[in-house]
DNA sequence: TATTGTTATACTCTATAACTATA
DNA sequence: TATAGTTATAGAGTATAACAATA
């Protein structure tokens, strides 16, 4: 049986890729003092205008509860988030963007949409739509 | 402009992509009681028995250098890995894996390669080739 | 002076468990 | 009892700067 070189590692395949990809975000988001991780809930709640539960916002977003916890404490600090009680089960809570959160995302979003067309432009659009369509696949076929 | 939806993040799909692979690695790793990144490591040495500077090895983990450093700190206890100086500089060393350090890695190498070939059978070889070949080239492109 | 690698520091996230409040 | 979310804790990595040794 052959071994399959340390470079076809799928998993090393994946995080040089994402690697590549977020060093061309992260200087955006780091000039805005948020991290990717913060991002990515305020990404999650700005596609979301009506809300979203906690226990949803961290399947969403791929974060552990804890971390979600704090990161919204951290967003909520700055004005970002506000958490809105549900009625008839006191247990729960709907998280959605404030407008300061909403503003902050449109301030970030340009440079984004920027860095991401950079990104389609040396890559190739149609190869980036069957890597989106590989990876969802991929994510879909392994779920359990 | 359309805006994308937060499922298109590129990075986003990385992630969870890579998320659903590491999930059918992660449980043999932690029967091992090793990290992933001291795992990418291992590969790494394993996969050049010559020895590799710990600069490349940071590069070709896509791990920072203190993070090495400390990683190799915790290898070199157990006797996995060890480091050799380089002649003319005495700067530099060399890191390769120990008898014991080839031998954990296949000890743990069928299980990996098991579980890259359910993720195989499950996804379809031709379409985890094409993956495969995506991601390098995305990864090469964004190389500055 | 520049380079290789280690150490120091502050911050963040992971992962699990314990806990609170509610259902 | 089970569920939603927070808090506590231990461990590891990120990122940067400072440092020591060597070139």
């Amino acid at each position: 049986m052959t071994m399959r070189a340390f470079s076809r590692s799928l998993p090393m395949a994946l995080m040089r890729a994402r690697e590549s990809v977020m060093a061309e975000f992260r200087p955006i988001l780091a000039a805005h003092d948020i991290t990717e991780q913060q991002w990515r809930v305020l990404r999650a709640l700005v596609d979301a205008p009506g809300g979203v539960g906690i226990g949803d916002l961290a399947a969403s977003t791929v974060l552990m509860g804890p971390s979600v916890s704090r990161i919204l404490v951290a967003l909520e600090g700055r004005g970002l988030i506000r958490r809105s009680p549900v009625d008839h089960d006191g247990r729960r809570s709907i998280v959605a963007a404030t407008p300061a959160g909403f503003e902050l995302y449109e301030s970030i979003s340009p440079a984004s949409e920027d860095a991401y067309h950079r990104v389609e432009e040396r890559f190739g659009a149609a190869d980036l739509d069957q890597l989106h369509a590989l990876l969802d696949r991929l994510s879909t076929v392994l779920a359990d």
